[in-house]
DNA sequence: CGCGTTTGACCGGCGC
DNA sequence: GCGCCGGTCAAACGCG
């Protein structure tokens, strides 16, 4: 139970905003601390013809929300609420086992079995989508860990696991999408068994490749010439490789920032001010999450944000809202944001 | 020296 | 049952 929490709360934490990500630890603050400008366009889809809902200000009041648990209980929201909270999720039995001592290649026998993978079609996992500047904002530590080119994708997927704790089973997958290479899609799994590091330090070496690649490279794939040391552009048409592989995790630094900005029409490029500008752009709705989803075994919650609109969420507001205790263990979260969206439409201030 | 990234290979799930 | 594809591992390497 509480692990779905976490796994959503720190799936969706990782959507934080650059700009607040690193200071803020408290569940509270961190909420706080979101732009209020985002207002999430919430999607909820229940696996096939989804319903919209729109999230207004969510982030202003995490409290309770009078008629939330009756939304949450309308059949609507059963319909792609993880109702998971109950203590058989997919996530639960993943993060419960710990992996096998680590074998090498060679001894790698057949024991890689109960590794989380565990029916891959069960496993709950939560799809972020997010601009390039959303990246950045993910406040876990995460550490590649792979990467693969995916059929039908121009870009290569990056798998991160969390690398705060060696225990800890959350894992992200960063791919940029096919159709609107801005847009990341982020996928969360597993769960975070610890608590939000309040800074970086696990990053250390993260911060290596902020901005040296090669504008080039970058810009030429698309995605994401950014390693210098990797970076093979012409070795592979994926060779976008890091396009998908920008570390989120590196987010104050933004090594992923860099990339994705060059996508996108940008201005200065000076890593320093990458922050500065995401800011401004956030008016535009750069900040914003364009979609996410949540999939339990079954359930799909599908969140997403409108560009412009005036209800859009970044990631981070999202991660914020999950953040911390309030989890979805009390499923209170999505309620809360959707019973913000039905009562309240307003206030969008822009971040900033 | 520590940590993260890169990269090729391995393994299992899933569809046909 | 077979093959494809995605996900993970771990050695090698680079950077601070």
């Amino acid at each position: 139970m509480d692990d779905d929490n976490w796994d959503l709360s720190a799936v969706v934490r990782s959507c934080r905003p650059s700009g607040a990500a690193a200071t803020t630890t408290s569940s509270s603050d961190t909420f706080s601390l979101l732009p209020p400008h985002s207002r999430p366009l919430l999607a909820a889809e229940g696996g096939k013809g989804g319903a919209f809902v729109l999230l207004p200000d969510v982030y202003q009041r995490r409290t309770s929300a009078p008629g939330l648990e009756e939304l949450y209980n309308s059949s609507f929201l059963k319909g792609w609420l993880p109702r998971s909270t109950t203590t058989t999720s997919p996530l639960a039995a993943v993060g419960g086992s710990l992996q096998p001592p680590p074998c090498r290649r060679a001894d790698r026998p057949v024991s890689r079995i109960h590794r989380s993978r565990r029916r891959k079609s069960q496993q709950k996992k939560v799809v972020c989508h997010v601009p390039a500047d959303g990246l950045s904002s993910d406040t876990w530590a995460w550490r590649k860990y792979g990467q693969k080119p995916i059929k039908g994708s121009p870009y290569p997927r990056g798998y991160y696991k969390c690398s705060s704790s060696k225990a800890c089973l959350a894992r992200k997958q960063v791919e940029r999408s096919r159709t609107d290479p801005g847009i990341y899609i982020l996928t969360y799994t597993g769960e975070h068994n610890h608590p939000m590091p309040t800074h970086r330090s696990a990053l250390a070496g993260s911060t290596r490749h902020k901005f040296p690649s090669p504008p080039d490279a970058a810009a030429a794939t698309g995605d994401g010439g950014e390693h210098p040391s990797t970076a093979d552009p012409e070795a592979s048409p994926l060779s976008a490789t890091t396009a998908a592989g920008l570390s989120p995790a590196t987010p104050l630094t933004a090594s992923m920032d860099d990339e994705p900005f060059r996508s996108r029409p940008k201005k200065g490029e000076d890593g320093v001010d990458e922050e500065e500008e995401v800011e401004e752009e956030d008016d535009e709705g750069l900040l914003l999450v364009e979609d996410m989803e949540m999939m339990g075994e079954d359930d799909l919650l599908f969140v997403r944000s409108e560009e412009s609109g005036p209800a859009s969420a970044t990631a981070a507001e999202m991660g914020a809202f999950f953040d911390g205790d309030a989890g979805f263990e009390d499923h209170l979260l999505p309620l809360q944001w959707l019973s913000n969206c039905n009562s309240s439409s307003s206030s969008h201030g822009c971040y900033r």
